[in-house]
Formats: structure tokens, sequence, C-alpha cells
DNA sequence: TGCCATCCCATACAGTCCCATGCTCTCCCG
DNA sequence: CGGGAGAGCATGGGACTGTATGGGATGGCA
């Protein structure tokens, strides 16, 4: 399974195109989709998630609508799924982000690609800073011990 | 598992490349990505920690992204993964350190790396030396038994 | 016909590969 | 025990390849 870490910073071009790190197209050429799924993030920050197409097709086993009348997971495929987006790389490796998107995430010039894992996400090198920040502040407040 | 021990002061050129030390190296050969994984010490001295790549497999499977709705597993994967650098050894056992990371541990000309059992830490040279004296004189007030 | 996505090509630069050098350590043989 | 050959290692540099990025051409859809 992919395994995505550091992060790189990547200019958008005017098309609204930006090159998908490297290393971060190199976790995905086994599967057989060539390209990466996005999706708003899930932690209300202003920035998206990305990953490979195989990790949709487990969430999906994860919330299967088994019991119709589950309203809880019925909602929560919804929120998932139906923001998805399938992003193809073209040749040079490059996908080309939608605007509601970059709207979303507040991106205009560059994108941060952010490694964390199986997935990765994608912000405003501005905005990405500023939340990195705020996050340090708080945990040094609440764990001065650190967590591990 | 890797044991690394004693400290080698390697040169840094002007490509940004350090030679691993030899016995490092060697304690890498068995594992499949043949190279290391690098990031900011988490303790917040100005170093950085190096690591097999196999302990990235294993904090990815303890911060697994099964449940995209568990937020505070998303918090943690960032923290863990978005500065970790896997750097691919050459066939002349060097890697390229990413000049941020040169930056963070105000790295130059020369990189000392200290063994620390299945870890190891790369300093600049001085500030090294500069922080061991610090922790000497703390830990001769705090354990007057000495420690050897 | 106009817009937009895709494809293709060009370019600059950084990263990687490969080879050469000099030093040190080890091993082996006299 | 001494010396020479050879191997391993750190280091430097040149050449090549891959990557990020820009821009033009093509083709489909409204």
């Amino acid at each position: 399974m992919a395994l995505f870490t550091y992060t790189f910073v990547n200019k958008v071009d005017r098309k609204g195109r930006v090159s998908v790190p490297a290393s971060f197209r190199n976790e995905l050429d086994r599967q057989s989709f060539h390209g990466i799924a996005v999706y708003p993030s899930i932690d209300g920050s202003k920035s998206l998630t990305g990953c490979e197409e195989d990790v949709l097709r487990q969430w999906s086993d994860t919330y299967r609508a088994d019991d119709p009348f589950d309203t809880v997971s019925t909602r929560k495929r919804m929120r998932l799924f139906a923001a998805v987006q399938r992003l193809p790389l073209d040749a040079d490796g490059r996908v080309l982000l939608p605007s509601d998107l970059l709207t979303h995430a507040g991106i205009t010039s560059h994108a941060a690609f952010v490694g964390m894992g199986h997935e990765f996400q994608i912000w405003d090198p501005a905005t990405y800073d500023a939340a990195k920040n705020a996050e340090e502040e708080q945990s040094a407040e609440l764990a001065p011990g650190g967590d591990q």
C-alpha cells in the first residue's frame, strides 16, 4: 500500500494544473487507475485530501449499506463519496484541480502536498503554515510531555 | 533490527550529498528499500533523526487511515509523516539531504552521524558539541553518582 | 463557433549515475 | 616482523536523466 511522506510545494499554472510530486506518483504506480482521488477534507480544515483509488473501495466496505435503516452510515457515505473526484494524471504527471476544490482550499498560485501515510492532503501553503503553527501551540499546552 | 553506534563526521559536498557511514549502511542492508528515513528531531533540538524505512511502515500500521472520520488520527498522521523524507542511497552510499532539512539542523559543510541504538541523529558538528556539553553539565547535576 | 480539457512538445534545472582519486585498513607473504 | 598488494571507504566531478513548468495545438462538447 502507498506510503506518502514529506511535504512538497508545487506551482499551479493558469490552467489549474499541478504536478503531483514524483515520490507520490511512484507510490501510485502499482494500481490500475492512473490517477488520484481527491475530496474536501472531512476534518473541516480548508484543505483537500487525496489518496489511491483503492482506498475508496476499502471505505466502501467499511460503510457498506448492509442496513438500509442505518441513517448514520448513509449520511457518512454521502459525505464521503459525493464529493470525491477521481483525477487522472496526464503524461507529465500533472492533474487538473477543479475550480470548486481550488476554492474550497483557497489555493491560488501554489499547492502544498502533505504526506500522511496512506493518504495525503493538499493545502494552500500559507493556510497550511498557519494551521500547523496553531496546532503546535495547542499540543504544547495540552501535552507538555509530548505524544508518541 | 538495526543497531547504530558511534559518531562519524562526514563532509557535505556542494551538491548537498553526504556519505552515510559504512557501519550504519551495513545495518540497513537487509531491508527492502535501500535508503533511510530522515525527519526533524521531535525533541525540538536542532538536529535530524534517521532510521530504517521499515519503521515508517510500522507507524503507518499503528496510525491506519481506516476511518476517514477519525480526525484525531488524521492530525497524528500529519505530524508523523509530513516532515519525514525517504532518502535513497546512491551506488556510493551517499544520500542527498534536502535543503530544508539542512537548514533546520544548521548543517553547512559537515554532518555528524550520531548512533543512538535503533535510530541515529544527524547534527552540525559544532551544534552537536555545544548540545553535548550542556547535556553533560546537566547530568552531572542530576546524577552525582555519575554516568560512565 | 467558442470554451475547455487533453495531448504534445520545449526548456531549465535539480537529481542521479558513473567513474576517478586518494586515503586507510587488512591481509598475506617473504 | 616488515612491507607490499588489495579491498573498502570517503570524496570530487562530469555527463546524463527525470522532474517541474510553460505554452501551443488538437479535439470534443455545448
